[in-house]
DNA sequence: CCCAGCTCTGACAACGTTGTCCAGGCCTAT
DNA sequence: ATAGGCCTGGACAACGTTGTCAGAGCTGGG
C-alpha cells in the first residue's frame, strides 16, 4: 500500500531523492552538515560580516567536504543581475571579430562580467534569434554587430532595461548608442591617396547593398572620385557577397574589361583576400587599397586602410557599462577613425605614369 | 502613519512593487491579463498540448501587449539543465582559436545550447577561475584548451556531472575525454621533409616548455633529425615566450651563430610570423615550415604544418554532447592528422645544394 | 543584579518558472 | 437521463539562492 501512495506523502525525500545538476550539494546540505543555519552558509560563501571564525571554519570544512559550489541560476533568480553580457556579432572565425570580441570580453572581466558570444552568419533572422535568446537569458546587456536593418524588435527588451549597444554598423529603426568606424571618411581617403598616385580609372568592390558598411564606404569612394573631378563608370563598382568566386569575377571584370581599371579598393578584409591573389596572375600590376588590415600585409606589402577592431569593442563595451552603472541621456554615436597604412600595393603609379 | 509603516505591511503588492529586471512582465501578469490560470500561460508559451485554440489565442495577445519574454534563469533553476556550454581557450583573438570556438558555437547551436566563451590568456589561475566561473553558472559542459598542468580543481565538477572535454593540450593530472592535433606526427613530418629537401641543419623555435604541444613538436623534430641520423646542436633549439622579441632574438642567433642552420621549423603561427619577418632580411635565404596555417601563407608561399582548428572544435564539442546525451564509458583520447603544405619555403635548398 | 544594546544566527518568504495532480465541463454511449 | 471518459485549466509545490526580520546569547554599565 505504501508503494502505491505518493512518495511525497510517505517520504520526507522528495527533494534530495530528483536531485538536479546530478546530485550538487546545496547550501542545505552544507548547513546539515556544518550544523548551522542556511542563511549562515549563504553568509560565508559570499563574505558577509557576522560570522565567527569558527562557525566559518565548520562551514568552509563542509563546503570542501561536499565540494559544494555556489548555483548562480539561482542566485541570478534572486537577485536579477546575471553579470553577463551578450555579444551578437557576425562570425567569431572572421578575423576582424576576434578581436573585437576579446576587447569586449575584457571590459565585461574587468565589470566581472562573462561574455556570451553568438555569432549571426549575416543572417537577419538569426541575429534576433540570437539577440532574444539571450534576453531570455536576461543577460544584463546587449552589443550587437548588426545583420538585419530593422531592430524594433529590440524595444521592448530595451525598454525592460536591457542596455543595448550597436557597434561597427547602425541599428535600424530604432534610436540607440552606436559606435562604428569611419567608413566614409576611410573609403573617401583610401581612394583619394590612389588618386594622389596618380589613378583615374579605379574599381571599387564592396560587400553586399544591405550591409550598412558596405554603402558608407561606396559613398566615400564616389566622394573622393568627385572631389577630384573624375567620372565612375557603372563597370567600376561592384557590391555583392564576398565569396571568392563573385570578388574574382567581379575582379575580373574590371581589370579586363573595355575602360580597365588601374587601381582598386577593396571594401573589406575577406574582397581584399580574393583580390590580392587575382591581381597576383594579372599582366600590368594593379595597383589596390584594402579596407581592413590583414595579419601579414606588412609581409606582403598591402596598402591597407585600418580600423581598430578592439577599439571599437572597447568603446562599446565601456559605453555599455557605464549605462549598466545608471548612465542616462539620449543615445550616442560614436565614430572611431581609421588610419591610411601605405605599404605598397597603394603606391604603384599607374602604367601610363611608369618610368 | 501610514507611510512609516513598512510597505509589505500597508499594500498588497510589494513583489510588484519591487520587481527585478526592470520591472518586466512575468507569466503572472501575463495570466492575470488573460484572464487564465499561470500554467496555462506556460503550456502556450512552451508549446505543451491541452489549450483551446481561443485560449492561446488570448494568452498570445496579452504576451504581444506586455512584451513578456520567458525568464530562463528561471526556468533553469527548475529544470536543472542550462542550455548552454563554456568554452575556456588561450585568446580569442588568435586566428587559430577564433574559427575553433565557432566550430564549438555551431554544434552548440544544432543542439539548441548557447556558447560563453572566455580567455585564460595563458594564465594557469585565469583557467581555473574561468571554468570555475562557468560551473557555477552550472553550464551543462566545458572545453577546455588548458593554460595549467594540474586539472585536479575540476574533478569535484565533474563528479557532480559537468561533461567536460579537453582540446589542443591534454589535461594535467586527471583522466579525461581529449581532443588533440598529432603535434608530434605533424613537427616529425615537416623536420622530414626540410631535410628531404638537403638540409642538414636545422632549428626549431617553440612555446614555452609548460605548454605541451610545445613539448611534442620538440620531439618530433628530435625524432625527425635522428630518424635521419643527424645531431642537433643545442643552439638549434629555442624554447621560450612566443614574444615577437624573443623569437627574433632567437632566429637570429641560430641563423647567425656559429653552426649557422640553413632550415627552421616555427612551433606556431606567432613564431611564423615573425620568423618569416626575421628570414626576409638574411642574406642566405633560410628554408622555413611553420606549424599552424596562416590566412595568406599561400601567397607569401610559405610551407606550412596545417592543424584543422575548425575539426578540433567540432569533434570536442560533439564529444561533450554525446557525453551530455549520457554515453558512458572511459574517457577517450582522439589525435586528429595533420596536413603539410608545400608552398615554396619549405622547399628551398639549403646554400650548398643550390644550382 | 538587571537590563540595554550588541553580535551572531536561523526561520521564512520571495525570485519566475515548470511538474504534478485534481476538478470541473463536455461529450458519448447505453 | 446518466455514467464514464476525455479534455481543458488551475492550484500548489519545488528548484537553490538571498533579503528581512526577529530571537538568542553575551557584555558592560547603572
Amino acid at each position: 500500500m505504501a508503494d502505491t501512495a505518493p512518495s511525497s506523502l510517505v517520504s520526507g525525500r522528495p527533494a534530495s531523492a530528483r536531485r538536479r545538476y546530478g546530485n550538487r550539494p546545496t547550501m542545505k546540505d552544507v548547513a546539515a552538515r556544518a550544523g548551522v543555519g542556511l542563511k549562515t552558509v549563504s553568509r560565508v560563501v559570499n563574505g558577509e560580516p557576522g560570522v565567527t571564525p569558527d562557525t566559518e571554519r565548520r562551514v568552509q570544512e563542509a563546503i570542501e567536504a561536499l565540494g559544494f559550489r555556489r548555483n548562480d541560476s539561482a542566485r541570478v533568480l534572486r537577485k536579477g543581475r546575471t553579470a553577463s553580457i551578450g555579444l551578437v556579432l557576425e562570425d567569431l572565425a572572421d578575423p576582424f571579430y576576434g578581436p573585437l570580441s576579446r576587447a569586449v570580453e575584457e571590459v565585461a572581466r574587468a565589470h566581472g562580467a562573462l561574455l556570451i558570444n553568438g555569432s549571426s552568419a549575416e543572417d537577419p533572422e538569426r541575429e534576433q534569434e540570437l539577440a532574444l535568446a539571450l534576453c531570455a537569458r536576461r543577460v544584463d546587456g546587449l552589443i550587437v554587430i548588426p545583420a538585419g536593418d530593422d531592430h524594433r524588435y529590440l524595444e521592448p527588451e530595451i525598454r525592460a532595461g536591457v542596455a543595448t549597444v550597436f557597434v561597427d554598423r547602425p541599428a535600424g529603426r530604432i534610436d540607440a548608442d552606436t559606435v562604428l568606424s569611419d567608413s566614409f571618411g576611410g573609403a573617401r581617403d583610401g581612394v583619394a591617396h590612389l588618386i594622389a598616385h596618380g589613378h583615374r580609372r579605379i574599381g571599387f568592390v564592396g560587400d553586399q547593398p544591405r550591409i550598412h558598411t558596405a554603402v558608407e564606404r561606396l559613398r566615400g569612394y564616389r566622394a573622393a572620385m568627385a572631389d577630384a573631378g573624375l567620372p565612375v563608370a557603372d563597370a567600376w563598382v561592384s557590391l555583392g557577397s564576398t565569396a571568392p568566386e563573385r570578388v574574382r569575377a567581379a575582379v575580373a571584370g574590371m581589370v579586363g574589361g573595355p575602360e580597365p581599371v588601374t587601381a582598386l579598393l577593396a571594401g573589406n578584409n575577406r574582397v581584399t583576400v580574393t583580390a590580392v591573389r587575382v591581381l597576383a596572375e594579372t599582366r600590368e600590376p594593379v595597383a589596390l587599397v584594402g579596407f581592413d588590415d590583414l595579419d601579414l600585409a606588412d609581409l606582403l606589402g598591402i596598402t591597407v586602410i585600418a580600423q581598430d577592431a578592439a577599439a571599437l569593442g572597447r568603446t562599446a563595451a565601456e559605453r555599455l557599462f557605464r549605462r549598466l552603472d545608471g548612465a542616462a541621456g539620449e543615445p550616442r554615436r560614436v565614430t572611431l577613425p581609421t588610419r591610411l597604412i601605405p605599404r605598397g600595393t597603394g603606391e604603384t603609379p599607374p602604367p601610363g605614369l611608369r618610368k
